[in-house]
RNA sequence: GCCCGAGUAGCUCAGUUGGCAGAGCAGCUGUCUUGUAAACAGCAGGUCAGGAGUUCAAUUCUCCUCUCGGGCUCCA
């Protein structure tokens, strides 16, 4: 049979060969290294049979290529150990995830696991890893694996599901085709339902690290059992594994919570419960200038600024609907002067209320509202995290009231504004997300959704954005964009979203008039854009690390005298550069210069100005800049201050860089 | 909310097989007057998260509550 290669040129081989044999026939070293095979664009086990005319693609262990199926063998061999460590083990799903793997399993009787387990399962795993333990493919017709897998329980679960016709991508994945059951064996006493594929054997497994202990719902569902989740890394090879591990222990430095207590920039005091946060005099200033930031964009992107209160009555909600589809999220209600009076979780009904305050032309739309309002929403104790989740935030929020003939302009030029300011804030990487219309129920007719949707895809494409279609992810009431930023570190964090609705307008009956006379009804979008200023606030200081660039730094710069004769012309220096609109500060010489210099680069200021006698017979100052080990003597004050304003007005970024992540 | 783990000085952390509670940094007071990442001495700082139980004795063991962390779920 005649096989062939994504290079173009083909081969001849024996009927019956499998990839393996093909890796053979091209080579010895490519055998040795190939680990499976992509034939006519599916992943195959290096052993399945091939089919004459078919294209193969040999993967080899050092491609990336081959991480999926590394992950996924790695997570077999991990059920093998714990199963063998704890006879009686269910298993339920073990898939490959974004670094690494993880497996659910239901120990006997009710037994749970620890971190302190993990090194036992490690140490099996590595035994098995070692014992190189071929992986058999076998398969069974449905009713044949249902008898088979009766007493594995979470499987005969998954069995019943992906042949009774209510399949999905997870489980699809999990065991594939739903007319035939595959399972893979790889000892006498080890097998597991799975479509495959995997790796040849388990020797070829080894870089793998098991990280923790979690606990997690079969299926995801609250009601169900809870089971053992064990969560691992693995990679192609011992450095990539490595350069993993450097980068968590890089994240765990730059974590906001940390950061956020050694620069003394905000608390969170147990007594205000979780969630909840007091900004310090530094995080504050911070604050302070992304808000001045924000608003000042805001105002020369053509919004109209607007407030409104922090709670209202229950008929707001009723209306806008958040009672009927919200109320889980939202704090419980105050009873007053006969009223029920609800914390807002949103924004929205209020801008509603101010468009409907007055009759509306077509000429006054689009109309941009914009408010920095704070909203309550009662998280999942269980689910507030630092800044990043809580349960009183403020939202950058705007709300857009457009015709529907301006939807699809408004929409890119949205966008656009969206993308501008975050790279203001040295954001470069972004992945956005369209999501379309739901299968389910949904309000607005076709051709409405249709021409947002086009709208929003308009919108990516101008904006020359990478996205993916999430089909049929979209809110009842409407399309929407989400974008996602990745950080100097690589992480991807959700921040901005861009919704159409149909919904609200309807609810509250809103209406313009239009140039022809009749009333029309306007499309709403609903924008945040930094998303939650404490949760941005809180992103920013993992990119950064903490060095906040010059133009966020709550101290720009700190003026040390050498000594006591040097401490008027300090507080001079000061003035000079709070005159020219700068934040700075000065320290009694009353320790030695050494250790100032080390407090004030423990704060991660950005510039360390350094005088001395030769500084106050020439008017000059010794620079420091973060980051920068020797210091520039002979600086003249005028030309410092030149060079910090250039770099505040600029908004430079001076991002310090990560540690090399594949440093050895 | 649920599963697992943790809570010791403002911060970072030791420690107690149940027997007077420890360090470094930070703070305060002195001395030192300093040219680039930690001067010296002293002082002060704690209901060992809170409550209950076992015990002659609990920071340590048990239970409950609160808070935090890792997940599950949801989302900004």
């Amino acid at each position: 049979m005649t096989i062939s290669l994504p290079d173009g040129s083909s081969r001849s081989l024996e009927e019956g060969s499998t990839a393996f044999d093909l890796a053979a026939d091209i080579g010895p070293g490519l055998a040795k290294a190939s680990l499976l095979a992509r034939v006519d664009g599916i992943e195959v086990d290096l052993n399945a049979p091939l089919v004459d005319g078919a294209t193969v693609e040999l993967i080899t262990e050092q491609s990336d290529d081959a991480l999926y199926t590394i992950r996924h063998s790695t997570a077999h061999v991990m059920a093998q150990a714990v199963q063998e460590l704890y006879p009686g083990t269910q298993l339920a799903i073990g898939p490959p995830i974004d670094d690494g793997f993880y497996y659910d399993f239901e120990l006997p009787a009710g037994q749970t696991l620890s971190d302190d387990d993990l090194g036992a399962i490690e140490d099996r795993m590595r035994e098995i890893v070692k014992a190189n333990q071929p992986f058999e493919r076998h398969e069974l017709a449905v009713d044949d694996a249902l008898a088979f897998f009766a007493d594995h329980t979470f499987k005969a679960e998954i069995i019943e599901q992906v042949t009774g016709g209510s399949r999905d991508a997870e489980l699809a994945d999990e065991v594939g085709s739903a007319d035939m059951i595959s399972y893979y064996k790889n000892s006498d006493t080890f097998l597991d339902m799975c479509t495959g594929p995997h790796v040849p054997s388990t020797g070829r497994l080894g870089h793998f690290k098991l990280m923790k202990v979690a606990g997690a719902y079969w299926r995801g569902d609250t009601d169900r059992p809870m089971l053992q989740r064990v969560y691992g890394t693995a990679w192609t090879n011992k450095k990539a594994l490595k350069a993993h591990l450097n980068r968590l222990v890089e994240a765990e430095k730059r974590d906001h919570r940390r950061l956020a207590t050694e620069l003394n920039l905000v608390s969170w005091p147990e007594e205000l419960g979780p969630g909840l946060a007091v900004w310090h005099p530094k995080g504050a200033t911070i604050r302070r200038l992304m808000e001045d930031y924000s608003r000042e964009r805001h105002d020369s992107g053509g919004y109209d600024f607007v407030y409104s209160p922090h709670i209202a009555k229950s008929v707001l909600w009723e209306t806008s609907g958040h009672l009927d589809f919200y109320a889980d999220g939202m704090y419980p209600p105050m009873e007053m002067d006969g009223a029920t009076y609800y914390p807002k979780p949103m924004n929205c009904p209020f801008h509603v209320m101010i468009f409907r305050g007055e009759q509306r032309s077509y000429r006054d739309l689009p109309l941009r509202m914009f408010e920095l309002g704070t909203v309550y929403r009662y998280e999942l104790s269980g689910a507030v995290h630092g800044l990043m989740r809580s349960r009183g935030f403020t939202q950058d929020d705007s709300h857009i009231f457009a015709t529907r003939e301006q939807l699809q302009d408004e929409l890119a030029s949205l966008l656009a504004f969206v993308l501008s300011v975050l790279r203001a804030f040295g954001f470069v990487d972004f992945q956005a997300k369209l999501s379309t219309r739901p299968l389910e129920k949904s309000v607005g007719d076709d051709d409405i959704w249709d021409e947002a949707t086009e709208g929003l895809r308009l919108a990516l494409e101008a904006a020359n954005l990478d996205y993916v279609v999430d089909e049929g992810g979209g809110a009842f009431y409407g399309p929407k964009i989400d974008v996602d930023i990745k950080d100097a570190i690589g992480r991807a964090w959700q921040l901005s979203t861009i919704q159409v609705d149909f919904n609200l307008p309807e609810r509250f009956d809103l209406e313009y008039v239009s140039s022809d006379g009749s009333r029309q009804r306007p499309v709403m979008i609903h924008r945040a854009l930094m998303g939650s200023i404490e949760r941005f606030f809180g992103v920013l200081i993992e990119h950064y690390a903490g060095n906040f660039p010059a133009w966020l730094a709550p101290i720009q710069t700190r003026v040390l005298p050498v000594s006591a004769d040097h401490a008027d012309y300090a507080h001079d220096v000061v003035q000079q550069l709070k005159a020219a609109g700068f934040r700075a500060d000065t320290t009694e010489p009353n320790e030695p210069l050494g250790k100032r210099i080390r407090r004030s680069k423990i704060e991660k200021l950005p510039y360390i100005l350094v005088v001395g006698d030769d500084d106050v017979a020439g008017q000059t100052v010794g620079v420091n800049k973060r980051g920068q080990n020797d210091p520039e003597r002979d600086v003249s004050v005028s030309a410092f201050i030149e060079r910090l304003r250039v770099e505040v007005a600029d908004r430079v970024l001076d991002l310090p860089e990560p540690a090399a992540a594949d440093a050895e």
